[in-house]
RNA sequence: UGGGCUAUCGCCAAGCGGUAAGGCACAGGACUUUGACUCCUGCAUUCGCCGGUUCGAAUCCGGCUAGCCCAG
């Protein structure tokens, strides 16, 4: 897999003059996706969000997430070595409603948000898409390992990167038609190691930055007391810890600190590994069980997205996703009601989570997705 | 107050004269564009206290202290 032997030449010339906004995290995929979609010909703008961080910039945390502090400065570097233009987008009043808002009051409802898709969702997707139409561009493209493909009845859908280990389908499951219709991911045609390389031939200074993770806003990772500091006397008080039988084990610090399948921090010394089965808002309980109690096999999901399929009017097999770093499971899905699907699964997954997402997949596209509501 | 039993890491718990297992918890690291999970590493120079026997004791003996149980 030689990294620059996907020529580009022949389309340069048919996507001449289209102009693609590319957002630019200030990390090694946006970067290389700004290379890749110059080198074939399209009008490149670089254009980084402004999101949580101060607009010094500061010094502090460097890696926090796929928009840390280093994010404009970084950008701003790689586009003139590009000889692209690169705007800053600040959104910052979106991302706090959108993202770090519904982060806090999600888990104040006892249940686990995933805050990137609702970035991608809300920020990326209808701020920065917006945005970007507005000043004329064709498309918006990001650094994300996602494929955009066509479906045989037609329909946009997203294709699952030529890596399985980096796909980030998952977190994209929610654009629509419109939005996928004006989309490009040049990276997820290449593996990680491919695109370092690229970078690094391409001389961008980002070409050995590390990868992002953890939450972008929350640096020091303790989402716990990011939650205490932003709610204030809003945060759930103590309570106890019970098991299935409802006998008390023990008393936890606040619903906020745990979340479905966690094993560490509950300091409970049952002799044997303990895990959070549930957590109930409505008593101020977290359920306690062993490892096998962790495990499910039917889930019930709202808020539901369509991609690869328009609808589903009968029961399907397919492949879905509980979480981001998911293998995936073989399952059938069904609508049980208006915009509710539930979705039985081939074998028992495990900690299936309310609030997180559950995307569905056959043959590698992403055919829609929702969110879990309960197991 | 007599009689018996037990006292080993934060919790549980091996050990039975040869120089402190293990599990849980906890800490640090790896993994990771969410939370988790998982993996790796670390974690009692010391066995309630004070003496004694012995080349050598957490392991044997005596005393003390504490807790539990049974008698009254």
């Amino acid at each position: 897999m030689k990294p620059g032997r996907r020529k580009v030449p022949v389309r340069s010339r048919v996507m001449a003059g289209k102009k693609v906004v590319v957002g630019m995290s200030g990390g090694v995929d946006s970067s290389v996706a700004a290379y890749l979609l110059k080198e074939q010909g399209y009008d490149v703008v670089g254009a980084t969000m402004q999101i949580w961080q101060d607009e010094e910039g500061e010094k502090t945390a460097e890696n926090g997430g796929c928009c840390g502090l280093s994010a404009v400065e970084d950008a701003r570097r790689v586009a003139e070595v590009l000889g692209i233009p690169h705007y800053v987008m600040n959104f910052k009043k979106e991302f706090r409603v959108h993202v770090m808002d519904y982060f806090t009051e999600e888990y104040l409802a006892g249940r686990t948000p995933n805050p990137c898709i609702a970035c991608n969702r809300y920020v990326k997707w209808e701020s920065m898409f917006r945005r970007s139409m507005e000043i004329g561009a064709d498309y918006i493209a990001t650094g994300h390992y996602a494929r955009v493909a066509r479906t045989a009845e037609g329909r946009y859908a997203l294709k699952t990167s030529v890596t399985a280990k980096k796909d980030q389908t998952y977190a994209l499951y929610s654009l629509t038609q419109e939005q996928l219709a004006h989309t490009l991911m040049p990276v997820g045609e290449y593996t990680k190691d491919e695109i370092r390389s690229i970078a690094e031939r391409a001389g961008l200074p980002v070409a050995h930055k590390p990868d992002s993770q953890e939450i972008c806003f929350i640096p020091d990772h303790d989402y716990a007391a990011y939650i205490e500091r932003a709610v204030g006397d809003r945060v759930p008080p103590a309570g106890n810890f019970v098991n299935a039988g409802g006998e008390v084990l023990g008393r936890h610090r606040g619903i906020t600190h745990y979340t479905v399948g966690q094993r560490k921090g509950l300091n409970l010394a049952m002799g044997h590994p303990v895990f959070v089965t549930a957590v109930r808002p409505e008593t101020n309980e977290v359920v306690i069980g062993g490892a096998e109690d962790v495990f499910g096999d039917t889930l019930d999901c709202d808020h539901i997205s369509y991609m690869g399929m328009a609808d589903l009017p009968a029961p399907r097999e397919v492949v879905a996703k509980i979480r981001y770093a998911h293998e995936g499971e073989r399952c059938t899905i069904e609508k049980t009601a208006e915009d509710v699907i539930r979705c039985t699964f081939r074998r028992p997954v495990r900690a299936i989570t309310p609030g997180q997402a559950v995307v569905f997949y056959e043959d590698g596209c992403v055919l829609g997705g929702g969110v879990i509501r309960r197991s």
